[in-house]
RNA sequence: GGGCGGUUAGCUCAGCUGGUUAGAGCAUUGCGUUGACAUCGCAAAGGUCGUAGGUUCGAGUCCUAUACCGCCCA
């Protein structure tokens, strides 16, 4: 392997492919520990992920990326600690989404489903979902995904239906299934109805319409009603009034007539009512109305349904029958005012119902339907966070979780689709038994006729998704995978579904298994774009993450989706970012080049002696990257514990780019040049530094990452082996061990406090040689009077002649310096000063302006450490933290003093 | 109406259990290229951390109030 082998640049296209499918076939996504192997140990605790699963559907957006990224990197940092690790990919067959395409595909072909029927249209969407359902899995693995692909499951899978079936019947025999009329929000457009959840709520510019509610009595008196949609009016069956308001007192007990209908309703008095909207009083459509619906059950009132399944007006709404809702909401306002009823007409926002998918108006309907009698187990469900055994991830989603699950509302399970799992329920037309069933039944058990039909409607695709993370392993069965896998680990999911789906698993896996379906649920926020607004087609601002994995490379995306997320928050991603990080990776590309190069090109000569210590083998530049790195995986072992990755894999990269690639590379070609056991040292602490930071990359960048160790690995065994990690050289960087902490060596501050000093050493002379305009390449003479520091800035005087572009051969560290040299610029770090001959640049007033302005600087410091520490500060706070202040207040005097001394050497 | 989140550099965001000169990327300015990298390097400029109180030796970080923006639930 030679430089010349890696190309200048990382070409992610024609590396990512490759990588994956040798990832798959070596059989890495496979857990490590599998229950079906001969040597399997049941005793190994493994960590393990279900999908949450895309609709079959789909096609891959930001979102998947986002919890793709999210979960491989907690997959691979398991992996690679050594947990046998799962992720059960698949996906879900997203009812109505999915019924909805094939319904598009079939009107191009000029049919309907109802002219094809129903068994040819499921054979149709199977035929769909083989077709297109490969789709979005295969764009998970661009993501490099590293699921167990041979664990894919798909919710209408045998096994998973057979789940569905036990789940039902289970709950229906524990009498927590029902079927009767409710009021449900109904989707006219779909003719299915839809669950709570399935309904946003937008605030739109309407009306409220003003009118007179007649009373019966022919007396002439009116009780005034706002509504802001008349044509319920046709449903009305009371009208209600606060039973405290005595503007209406009077009419509560007597009959109103229901405008052109002319049907006697009562009045009533009901608390709900409130006083001061609209007109005081309140018209109540049980049918139509979730709110009147609840009075309506209070009062014992009629319930009118006046609309069908189409949302058209029915035969109770007379002659408005056959009219759409908005239709007839015209014609019998006309016709009121025509009658005199009409008061007036105001503006009016209106929060309208609209369907999550497509939307249309949601219509509020009774209906008859199958029910989940949901109390039991949201209560099990609220217990299991509450008493931690279920942890959410941040933690102030716990309270929405409270809140959601103790007012929650039962939930409605049919769907009037023909994709989905078909409700496990038989009608015996003969006797009208109702046979619930784990296995289709051919014979009535009352009647024992054959004239059997199964309830025509599906159950909500969220009905199976729910019983994911354990129906995907075998349950019901009591299969090895189920055994040893379940309960699963971490739920990572977007916070958006909460409700939908993370309750409802935690809901069914109490339930159903008994056990916590998983310990953690991580929630991620969504990703808006660069301005925080929503991505949405008709703004046109959508990114699609597989051009930006075209154009960036996968790394970049998953880099930019990991790092800049906190969890639970909502990111703002620009391809900006992404080009940062594109660029990222190829900064470690060069850095692992060069590494490369440095082991195939140097001379390395021999091995230090093996009496040598290590502290003479290393030079401080060694001992410092050696020390960063240590502190480098404390700290993300730290902020991986506590899900803080963003932060992780910033702190990952400001080590490669700034404390590696910048400093100790730098350094590292100068002690290449030295040759012999120098340079096969300093190649040793390249290659481990590297490894080690490979390492942690990893998770967040994989195929870069694997890619390059695969390089550095091969030339480390051609040129340098004992450069080979502790336990030798893994297969491949995914199962390869990860850096484990270690406490904080005794040397490691003082060797990170002396670079610290050199760095600042280079830096000051940096900002000078800008400030004056001295040419980059232009080396120069220096003096350093360096106190204490002398003989340990000696030992690194290549180091800093190199860093700072100075001449080495006419670089002088001494003790101390009496008196200044002439034509020499000045500088002050600490306890150390540097003298730079730099005669035709000097400006004695420059100079002077510039050492005041560092005097004046440092003086401010010294006078508020001062302070502080003649404060109650220095009684008060620990002791570390007040001597870490005297320390600074020492260095700050020490530099004073030097500058004074500086500017009293000018004035001559 | 209830609850939650946000407000930090021109822009987009970090900032862990409070520790004392508030960080990054991008953008801006100056200089620089035959040796890992121009997808780069060296440097510069840029912030009274929304506002007002409070707790504390010490507050971007904790508490209270408040303004604005956003989200969820009703």
């Amino acid at each position: 392997m030679t430089t010349g082998q890696l190309p200048k640049t990382y070409d992610f296209s024609t590396t990512e492919q490759r990588i994956y499918a040798w990832w798959e076939e070596n059989g890495f996504f496979k857990p490590s520990n599998d229950p079906i192997s001969p040597d399997f140990d049941p005793g190994r605790k493994p960590f393990v992920i279900s999908i949450p699963p895309p609709n079959v559907t789909g096609e891959l957006h930001l979102g998947h990326a986002m919890f793709a990224a999210m979960e491989d990197l907690m997959i691979r940092y398991h992996r690679m600690k050594g947990f046998p690790t799962l992720w059960v990919p698949g996906s879900d067959h997203a009812g109505i989404a999915t019924q909805l395409q094939v319904e598009k595909a079939l009107a191009k072909e000029g049919l309907t489903r109802e002219q094809i029927g129903r068994e040819a249209f499921v054979k149709r969407t199977w035929a769909w979902k083989e077709r297109y359902g490969g789709i979005i899995t295969q764009q998970i693995r661009r993501l490099g995904a590293s699921c167990d692909w041979s664990r894919q499951r798909f919710t209408l899978d045998n096994g998973l239906s057979k789940a569905v079936r036990e789940a039902f019947v289970r709950l229906y025999e524990k009498e927590l299934i029902y079927r009767g009329p409710r009021l449900i929000n109904w989707s006219p457009g779909l003719k299915t109805a839809v669950s709570d959840l399935e309904v946003e709520y937008s605030e739109e510019p309407g009306k409220l319409y003003f009118f007179k509610y007649m009373l019966a009595d022919g007396s002439g008196d009116f009780i005034p009603v706002a509504t802001t949609r008349p044509e319920t009016i046709l449903g009305d069956t009371a009208v209600a009034v606060h039973p405290e308001d005595p503007r209406y007192a009077a009419f509560v007990g007597k009959l109103a007539l229901v405008p052109i209908l002319g049907r006697r309703i009562p009045v009533i008095a009901d608390d709900y009512v409130d006083r001061e909207f609209g007109t005081g009083a309140l018209k109540i459509t049980p049918g139509h109305d979730p709110n009147d619906y609840l009075i309506g059950q209070h009062h014992g009132l009629e319930l009118i349904s006046v609309l069908d399944t189409a949302a058209r007006v029915n035969e109770n709404g007379g002659k408005y029958a056959g009219q759409d809702r908005f239709e007839a909401r015209q014609n019998l306002w006309e016709d009121m005012r025509r009658a005199g009823l009409v008061i007036k007409e105001q503006p009016y926002t209106l929060n309208v119902p609209r369907s999550q998918r497509g939307g249309e108006i949601v219509e509020p309907m009774v209906s008859t339907q199958w029910f989940v009698q949901i109390k039991p187990l949201a209560e099990a469900a609220l217990k299991a966070v509450q008493d931690g055994r279920i942890r959410i991830v941040p933690e102030h989603f716990t309270k929405v979780y409270y809140n959601w699950m103790e007012n929650i509302q039962d939930w409605c399970i049919s769907r009037q689709l023909w994709w989905g799992h078909r409700i496990p329920v038989w009608y015996c037309q003969d006797c009208g038994e109702m046979i619930v069933s784990r296995q289709d039944p051919t014979n009535c058990p009352k009647c024992e006729s054959t004239n059997l039909e199964q309830d025509p409607d599906v159950l909500d695709t969220w009905f199976s998704s729910g019983l994911w993370p354990f129906s995907t392993l075998g349950w019901p069965e009591e299969t090895p995978d189920y055994k040893y896998f379940y309960p699963t680990s971490i739920m990572e999911t977007g916070y958006d579904i909460l409700f939908f789906w993370v309750a409802r698993m935690i809901m069914d896996g109490l339930e159903f298994t008994g056990q916590i379906p998983f310990h953690t649920v991580y929630l991620h926020g969504l990703i808006r774009d660069e301005n925080g607004r929503k991505m949405s087609k008709s703004y046109g601002n959508v990114i699609d993450p597989l051009i930006v994995m075209d154009e960036m490379g996968t790394d970049a995306l998953r880099f930019t989706l990991l790092v800049g997320s906190t969890p639970g928050q909502d990111m703002n991603l620009s391809l900006k970012k992404v080009e940062a990080n594109r660029n990222f990776a190829n900064k470690l590309w060069n850095a692992t080049r060069f590494v490369i190069g440095a082991l195939d090109q140097a001379d390395l000569g021999e091995p230090f002696q093996q009496d040598k210590s290590e502290a003479q083998n290393w030079t401080l530049a060694d001992s410092w990257i050696w020390a960063r790195l240590q502190a480098l995986v404390r700290d993300v072992e730290r902020l991986f514990q506590n899900f803080q990755y963003g932060e992780a894999g910033r702190q990952i990269y400001d080590f490669m780019w700034g404390d590696f690639a910048d400093w100790y590379v730098e350094i590292a070609k100068l002690q290449l040049n030295q040759g012999s056991s120098r340079a096969r040292q300093t190649a040793l602490t390249l290659v481990r530094v590297l490894d080690q930071t490979l390492r942690l990359l990893h998770p967040f960048i994989p195929f870069i990452t694997e890619e390059l160790w695969g390089h550095l690995k091969a030339a480390v065994l051609e040129h340098l082996p004992e450069a080979a990690p502790e336990g030798g050289w893994e297969a491949g960087l995914i199962v390869a061990t990860w850096p484990e902490p270690r406490p904080e060596a005794d040397w490691e501050a003082r060797k990170s406090a002396d670079f610290a000093l050199i760095q600042e050493m280079v830096r000051t002379v940096r900002n000078l040689r800008a400030e004056k305009n001295v040419k980059p390449g232009r080396r120069i003479p220096a003096i350093i009077a360096a106190g204490g520091q002398t003989a340990m800035l000696e030992t690194q005087a290549a180091a800093i002649a190199s860093l700072a572009q100075l001449d080495l051969g006419a670089l002088q560290i001494i003790d101390r310096l009496d008196g200044k040299p002439e034509g020499h610029i000045a500088l002050v770090v600490g306890a150390v000063e540097i003298y730079l001959p730099l005669a035709g640049l000097v400006d004695v007033n420059e100079e002077r302006a510039r050492l005041e302005k560092d005097l004046a600087g440092t003086e401010a410091q010294i006078q508020r450490l001062e302070s502080l520490l003649g404060s109650s500060f220095a009684e008060n706070a620990p002791s570390n933290v007040v001597q870490k202040e005297r320390e600074k207040l020492a260095g700050y005097k020490e530099t004073a003093s030097r500058l004074k001394a500086q500017l009293a050497a000018l004035v001559e």
